[in-house]
DNA sequence: TCTGGGGTCCTAGGACCC
DNA sequence: TCTGGGGTCCTAGGACCC
């Protein structure tokens, strides 16, 4: 955390709506939504009679009848969300990614060459929209999470600069769900309670809290409404999982078909998790049934991994244990029917890694060369590496040899 | 009008080890 | 044989975000 305020989030205005907007004339200044059985995103137009995403394709059009329907471009989507990037990493290395319409910016190192953190901020705007033609709103502050709220309030097309000593005038007049962890059921629990805005947040006891809302919750809520937020803005993350799923519509499914459907899912993101030089620990099927409740089944794998064969071979299995009830394979499936399905790779972890692993052998035991490549990848990977391969070190034993650990990328 | 697709993080219980 | 605490990993589920 800063003296200054000098953490930017900058986030896109309806972004995929302002894309459509920026490339043809014709929709500027008219509602637009953009995807038709849900709404993606909607432009500021439709949002004035209430369209929002994630809504129903026809709720929107009822509330809205005039909107022009367009589906969406992912592609030209994400070539503008790259241009944009490439506008953030002009001002400051420091840009941590939270989606392909929104960042976290660090300048406080940046204020010598390009001007106070206001500056920048009224600069990365400008430029934005001359590089990309899309209009970014921009928030100021201290904290992550402040500057996070602050960009909120500040679209459309706007920017709000929180000096440390207005945080409070700022932030606690707003309602509590302006709180990043705060959705419906976390604000109708508050709400009960007399909560309703984030200086009530602030003057609740610690300890009524955590009895509301569990012990991580309530700290970390208490902790956001007091403006305590220390997390630094960190250009390193990477992905944690990877997945893929597809919602299924009324027409009752088969067995052959739902599995056909996973394995079709299964193949297409080990594929992207190869083309990322990544493997997965943990396999996870997902399943929705006919009334919409959610069940899940996971396996965690001897060793990492992104063969498409044994990615499969595992979710084939996981289905077959959420689909096959007592009365035979697919019993189940015909009792609760299925509304999506879905896989999600977790536990990422770099390819060349488990590599780097699998020497063991090939080198032998002596300590020398085990001290050596525990220097090697202490320098390439850091302290969580260190830890992965002391335990290699200690057992000594070819049974871990042969059960690499993807290290943590 | 019954509900997209991509993610993150947290909880709680059980297995297992020291 | 019984008892206990501390820690990690795995699994299933839930809340939330864009």
């Amino acid at each position: 955390m800063t003296e200054v305020a000098s953490i930017l989030h900058a986030d896109l205005d309806s972004f995929y709506a302002s894309v459509e907007q920026r490339d043809n004339p014709r929709l500027r200044n008219r509602p637009v939504i953009v995807g038709a059985g849900v709404v993606l995103a909607a432009s500021y137009e439709a949002k004035a009679y209430g369209v929002r995403s994630a809504m129903n394709g026809g709720q929107a059009r009822m509330l809205c009848p005039h909107a022009i329907v367009v589906p969406p471009r992912m592609e030209t989507y994400s070539e503008a969300s790259k241009a944009v990037f490439e506008v953030f990493h002009d001002f400051t290395p420091l840009v941590e990614p939270l989606s392909p319409d929104e960042a976290f910016l660090d300048v406080s190192g940046a204020t010598k060459l390009l001007g106070s953190p206001a500056q920048i901020a009224a600069d990365l705007r400008s430029q934005v929209l001359a590089d990309v033609g899309l209009a970014i709103s921009v928030g100021v502050a201290r904290t992550k999470f402040l500057a996070k709220v602050a960009s909120a309030q500040a679209k459309p097309d706007g920017m709000i600069v929180v000096e440390p000593d207005r945080e409070r005038a700022f932030l606690h007049p707003l309602p509590v769900e302006v709180l990043w962890g705060v959705g419906p059921v976390t604000s109708a629990k508050l709400r009960d309670h007399g909560v309703e805005t984030v200086g009530d947040l602030a003057a609740s006891g610690g300890a009524e809290l955590q009895g509301l809302l569990g012990s991580h919750a309530g700290r970390h809520l208490r902790a956001l409404a007091h403006n305590r937020d220390p997390r630094p803005v960190d250009n390193s993350r990477r992905d944690r999982s990877m997945g893929a799923q597809r919602a299924l519509g009324q027409r009752v499914r088969t067995r052959e078909e739902l599995r056909t459907e996973l394995l079709g899912l299964a193949e297409k993101v080990a594929a992207r998790l190869r083309k990322a030089e990544r493997v997965t620990r943990t396999v996870t099927v997902r399943y929705r049934n006919a009334d919409h409740e959610r069940e899940s089944r996971s396996r965690t794998l001897v060793e990492p991994s992104a063969s498409t064969q044994l990615l499969t071979a595992t979710a084939d299995d996981l289905l077959l244990t959420l689909v096959d009830g007592p009365h035979g394979p697919g019993s189940r499936l015909g009792r609760v029917g299925c509304s999506l399905i879905g896989i999600t790779f977790s536990g990422l972890g770099r390819a060349d890694a488990v590599q780097l692993a699998l020497r063991f052998p090939e080198e032998g035991r002596s300590t020398e060369r085990l001290d050596g490549l525990v220097d090697d990848i202490r320098q390439r990977w850091g302290s969580k590496a260190v830890a992965r391969a002391s335990l290699i070190r200690r057992s000594e034993g070819i049974e871990v040899l042969g059960r690499p650990t993807a290290l943590d990328a």
